[in-house]
DNA sequence: TTTTGAGTTGTTCGA
DNA sequence: GTCGAACAACTCAAA
């Protein structure tokens, strides 16, 4: 039988991997490939934390296919040169693999699929990461999208034709002559681990493709009931957790939706099911937006923001925002959160974004490269999206005069502060009225001494009305007059 | 081509 | 305590 590399690199699952199918339903024997290559998908070669979930992901995926009778072949190197080595090596006629949207990787793959078809290769790419591919929706003028809900209202029509293609039962095993790289000498694990995942961070997460199906049990059983409120609470589980598992494609969302609809729901569910899928909705959107503006990643999407004038750095500042010492407990909670977890609560996320684009006014770059570098669902499409949603220079962006008051926030989201408990412990014994400002209550505090900043890095009334200012106003600091 | 309606996630102020 | 308006126009998408 001939044989076909499978190049895995962020389909790491073998339910509903159409190229995987594809090889075995063309009677090829498949050949699963990874190449190592990080640097390939430069400036945003993966961070730290997703390194880390790789390496599980990895492993999981070749105990999965020995499982099937097969394994995983892993290799490090230029990956053309890698694949070309092992279609010599093992003489396959075909290279199969899905496709991804950064700019970067495209353009890579684009390279690969051209020269190995001039090798008379038979190459293919499939979906296997969206619901619709970027260029399959489009407004009636055939311009992509710049606003969610008529973009929504179009992509989820494509829900409905939805299918999945089962697990493989078996595999063929592959010759002996086929070497692979342990996973274990990518170094993709951080030397002295740092931040120290130490306890628990595994017991939470668990990666490769039946961590991700058990998350989507756990939250169909759980959180997916009361989802549209619970899911702001950051103390509480109200959401889906699914997001590391989507980026590696240990899950993908086709498997989602039909598993969302199998499931005789009560009526009064609908409206938390509607918002669920709304949010794998925004995952699309950012993809859509990354594919189709793919510079904004490193530039503004709005080009008015092009002159804006952000906040210079002031490196103290910045790592008291990082290291979660900023002195405003939420946004210091999120931030210790990720640090420690690799995750952080998109409500919460949404507050240190604020924080550090509105109120610090810095650039909201310098957010998405520490979000990059330390969440483990780090995910360019949505790491930008996010940012630039946030900061206000994105598409379908937030107003300018919407800047979050973190203490407002944390009274409504975290109204028993147990979040704040939980990663601020230095407060412990700080009374509850004033952990969510404790430099607003002085009679409060006295006689505390605590290991924590008595002033927040930057007053949050005045800085509002900076950012206020500087976002808006007839002078409009964001606009050079051409 | 022109017109029209709509647009994730908020805060503050004043009645 | 609750509620509506103001915060500004602007851009987008579709009729």
């Amino acid at each position: 039988m001939p044989a076909a590399l499978v190049w895995f690199r962020r389909d790491l699952r073998l339910t509903d991997n159409p190229a995987l199918s594809a090889a075995l339903d063309r009677g090829y024997v498949p050949i699963p490939v990874y190449v190592h290559a990080p640097d390939e998908e430069a400036p945003w070669s993966p961070g730290a934390a997703t390194r880390a979930w790789l390496h599980r992901s990895l492993q999981s995926l070749d105990a999965d296919l020995k499982r099937l009778g097969s394994r995983l072949l892993v290799r490090s190197g230029d990956t053309f040169t890698e694949l070309e080595k092992l279609v010599i090596e093992s003489g396959a006629e075909a290279v199969f693999w899905s496709r991804l949207y950064e700019p970067a990787v495209i353009a890579r793959d684009e390279r690969i699929k051209t020269t190995l078809k001039a090798c008379g290769l038979r190459v293919e790419s499939f979906n296997s990461a969206l619901l619709a591919e970027p260029w399959t929706v489009a407004t009636g003028a055939g311009e992509p999208y710049r606003v969610f809900t008529p973009f929504w209202r179009n992509a989820s029509r494509s829900i409905e034709a939805i299918t999945v293609q089962p697990v493989p039962v078996a595999m063929p095993a592959l010759p002996d002559n086929l070497a692979s790289l342990a996973i274990e000498s990518l170094g993709l694990l951080p030397v002295s681990p740092e931040p120290n995942w130490d306890q628990g961070f595994w017991e939470h997460w668990q990666p490769g493709e039946a961590g991700a199906a058990e998350a989507l049990e756990v939250f169909i059983e759980g959180a997916a009931n009361g989802y549209k409120d619970q899911r702001n609470f950051p103390d509480r589980t109200g959401t889906s957790k699914l997001s590391p598992h989507l980026h590696f494609g240990e899950i993908s969302p086709q498997q989602i939706v039909t598993r969302i609809r199998r499931e005789p729901w009560p009526a009064r569910i609908g409206p938390d099911i509607e918002h669920f899928l709304s949010e794998l909705g925004w995952r699309e959107f950012s993809h859509h937006l990354l594919f189709h503006f793919p510079n904004t990643a490193n530039h503004n999407l709005n080009p008015r923001f092009q002159e804006f004038r952000w906040e210079e750095i002031d490196a103290t500042r910045l790592a008291a925002w990082q290291r979660g010492r900023t002195g405003v407990p939420i946004v210091d909670a999120g931030m210790r959160e990720l640090w420690q977890t690799g995750w952080m609560h998109n409500r919460v996320r949404m507050i240190v974004a604020s924080f550090l684009c509105k109120n610090l006014r810095y650039h909201w770059l310098h957010g998405a490269r520490w979000f990059w570098d330390t969440l483990v669902d780090a995910d360019l499409a949505n790491n930008t999206q996010g940012w630039q949603w946030t900061a206000g220079t994105g598409a379908d962006a937030a107003p300018y005069f919407r800047i979050f008051n973190p203490v407002v926030q944390a009274e409504r989201f975290d109204p028993q502060a147990l979040y704040l408990r939980r990663w601020l412990p230095e407060l412990a014994s700080v009374p509850l009225p004033a952990l969510f400002a404790p430099w607003q209550q002085p009679e409060l505090m006295r006689g505390l001494r605590l290991d924590y900043p008595a002033q927040p890095v930057i007053d949050l009334i005045s800085s509002r009305k900076a950012a206020l200012s500087a976002y808006s106003g007839p002078k409009a600091a964001t606009v050079e007059p051409d």
